[in-house]
DNA sequence: CGCGACGTTGATTTGCCTCAACGATTGTGG
DNA sequence: CCACAATCGTTGAGGCAAATCAACGTCGCG
């Protein structure tokens, strides 16, 4: 089932070339693994073990705070990567929840494992240095997002930038995402529906 | 004047470990640069040419946005770095600002520098990966306290962690970067003062 | 000294939240 | 396969945190 990391070496190409040697080495470090829908990839609280890569199904990343409130943070379907980074890098307990929203099939790798990586296959090291580079980068554009437009400007942007996204979850996790109440998305959504 | 670059190596070996022939690669790579207060490192439409490091002064990084409101993004003083990495990487017109607050002395890496070190020095290239990870990371938490946190809450936090920066620059900066406005931050510090 | 930028204060407005009620859909056990 | 519960999305009423607008004192600087 060589195939089965095809959908993973095409996502690492995007920034890196590979060799064969080195394709052989990262199909040695990550392990199969399916998780049903509702299952938790992590629990907050629980060390973050796996950097996960989805080959199918979906998953939402969120923090739960004192007042139970949960917000998200991040969505992850096919060919994203799932992983509370602080948690995992630092090996003390996640503040992350990642939940299952879709049956999922990943492609996993541990911390000793990425070390190994590093050391046999330079080139992802370099992968992980520009992937990190450009969720820096979309992070800081997301920050800039919160802080200059409204939540229906923000609403608009997702759409059009994620429309899959919208249909994949439910709408009380996108209004979570954006920040704002399930409520008050839904009355966005209907002043959309008036206007066109 | 070697000892110009200590500040320098001190911050990359927080990370990494480099040897001496390594150290020489870095400073033959990073030129010195003075800017007066007002002046602009960077400014929104040109490309960002430069990573700087900042030996001494003061910065800030902003974007204004279509009704001409700031909006600051980061500040930077001794020991920080000051970048549009979107703009410095992929060569486009810069979205940000980046103004001088207080007299710097920099040091500045170019596109083609940083490339040549990864050859020549590939501890940087793990410095500069793990920097991206603990800046994903810090932008991350950052997210999560915008969503979370009144901005009574996110600016306790601020004064804790970053106790000098709210010295350095004008509270209007200050109030920017929290996501409020001024007027907004006054009345806060008010209250703080009548409760202590 | 006089100008302009900054911080402050108050009055008013507003975007979004909270709370509550209600169908529609999903899923679950009998 | 149906009945019931649970969850979700919607809608409305009322409230609050923060924005807007405007006026004023102060300070640094030319």
């Amino acid at each position: 089932m060589a195939d089965l990391y095809q959908p993973l070496f095409r996502n690492i190409e995007r920034y890196v070339s590979l060799t064969d040697k080195e394709r052989q080495h990262i199909a040695d470090a990550f392990s199969y693994r399916r998780l049903k829908k509702r299952q938790f990839l992590l629990q907050a609280g629980d060390p973050c073990l796996w950097e996960s890569y989805v080959l199918t199904g979906a998953l939402k990343s969120s923090v739960t705070d004192r007042d139970g409130a949960e917000h998200v943070l991040n969505f992850a379907i096919n060919d994203w990567w799932a992983t509370d980074e602080e948690s995992f890098l630092t090996s003390q307990p996640a503040t992350w929840d990642i939940e299952v929203t879709d049956d999922c099939e990943l492609l996993q790798i541990t911390y000793a494992g990425v070390q190994e990586l590093y050391r046999v296959a330079p080139a992802y090291e370099r992968f992980d240095r520009i992937c990190f580079q450009q969720a820096y980068i979309h992070l800081q554009n997301r920050i800039y997002a919160l802080y200059s437009q409204t939540a229906e400007e923000r609403y608009t942007a997702f759409l059009k930038r994620y429309p899959v996204i919208g249909q994949r979850f439910a709408q009380k996790y996108v209004a979570s995402y954006l920040g704002v109440t399930p409520e008050h998305l839904s009355k966005l959504r209907r002043q959309r529906a008036l206007v066109n």
